[in-house]
DNA sequence: CATAATTTGTTGAACATTCATTCAATATGG
DNA sequence: CCATATTGAATGAATGTTCAACAAATTATG
């Protein structure tokens, strides 16, 4: 049951992106497709551009382009540039949510295991990839100055911090440390968060692995009663 | 002599920004102004308009405007806008570099100091406010894909790291710590600079003292025979 | 069942706008 | 006066959006 989360690969740093999955959904190409079919494909296709070349240099041509259709259709599924982008930012905001609910939901009732598990979530490779980072790097990047984006940008939401500050106070009570939860879990979740901008970022030191070893340390002198969990490789099942 | 470093006020979150200053500054505006006070300010300007507008939005005239100078200047002190924008980043890399080579100095042998004294610049106001931090932004959002920034862009770059790394196992040694310095140096850097992110975002719970609290608490946790450094206050000097 | 009518999806050229860059004219300071 | 700095209008390229024409799928009709 823990395919999904713990399956990650030793092997090399972030793999450049699950390209074949989507070149086969974009097969449906010729003439018919479904609305939602063709707004996914569209979707897909911006990721791309955003990640290829980022959000100031990501065009309507080059989405399009991408998608193997004409100059015009964008505007057809969706009303606009912005609400395009807007789309795309929702969807990779939905993926990520429901990637580590459903974590938190393989993990028990194991308070330790839970806080593991969503640690690993965030490094798999459905949502940990070159491809996927650079697209929300280039959104946060102008999140700030577009109050359209601020909700979504985040990808973390306030309940995801909830989670941390709760799963933190657990801890607390059955290993009697002396932190401040809600302190304990900003720290946590700034680390991850730093991690993936340095897995965005392409620092030469930072890799997937490198990445998880850094967090599971962290677990480790955090609560070090309960990590590391027992029976759990620290890089691979 | 710690005044630069331990300045900060406990009061409110992020200061909007040190606006006056800059206007003192481009008070020489009539005609004359030397080639490098020019500069800076078209510089200060760029920075200005990254913070309020992204870097997708930031245009030429609006630097120019924003320096209160015609369109046409900003091609003449600097070549191009692409020239502009790393030119700022620049600048803002020599700033950031100079700050915390600064901090270091100011903190005298120990080491444990040395760390402590790294965090708190990280979180100085003259370097850590609203402005900056969402320049900073605007550049990483863009610098995957663009060659040209990525040296810059880190602001923490390898020797700083190299530093991190420096510090942890020299501690490790002095307390007898289990963990890896590179490892757990990688944990430290990436927290601050996560922190240094929903800081830019303006996450509601993350404030420049909450942050400060967090990288404090990892501290603790992880060189608890160092931490708290006695005769420090957490927020405030 | 075949064929017409209609709706829906798609194309690509035309249009309007924004913006970086250029440059001739002008002002300034030495 | 000369070198340098500054202006602001003109230019041209890039790009988001619109839309009339076309094609495919769906529904209506005899």
């Amino acid at each position: 049951m823990l395919e999904t989360i713990t399956r990650m690969k030793t092997a090399d740093a972030l793999d450049n992106a699950p390209e074949t999955t989507r070149k086969g959904d974009a097969e449906k190409r010729g003439r018919k497709a479904s609305k939602e079919v063709r707004q996914l494909q569209l979707i897909e296709a911006t990721i791309d551009s955003l990640a290829k070349r980022g959000y100031a240099e990501t065009t309507m041509a080059d989405v399009a382009d991408g998608a193997g259709l004409s100059r015009g259709i964008v505007n057809f599924h969706f009303e606009s540039k912005e609400k395009l982008l807007i789309a795309t930012l929702q969807h990779m905001y939905d993926e990520y949510s429901a990637h580590w609910r459903t974590a938190l939901q393989k993990a028990g009732d194991d308070p330790a295991r839970q806080l593991q598990y969503l640690v690993w979530a965030d490094f798999d490779r459905s949502i940990c990839n070159k491809r996927k980072l650079a697209a929300w790097l280039a959104f946060w990047g102008e999140a700030k100055s577009r109050p359209t984006y601020q909700a979504l940008s985040s990808s973390r939401d306030n309940y995801y911090q909830q989670v941390f500050i709760d799963l933190c106070a657990t801890l607390k009570g059955r290993g009697s440390y002396a932190y401040d939860p809600q302190v304990m879990a900003l720290a946590l979740s700034a680390m991850l968060e730093g991690l993936w901008l340095r897995l965005m970022m392409g620092t030469e030191d930072t890799t997937r692995e490198t990445a998880l070893q850094a967090a599971n340390e962290f677990l480790s002198v955090a609560f070090p009663k309960h990590y590391p969990l027992k029976g759990a490789a620290t890089t691979k099942s």
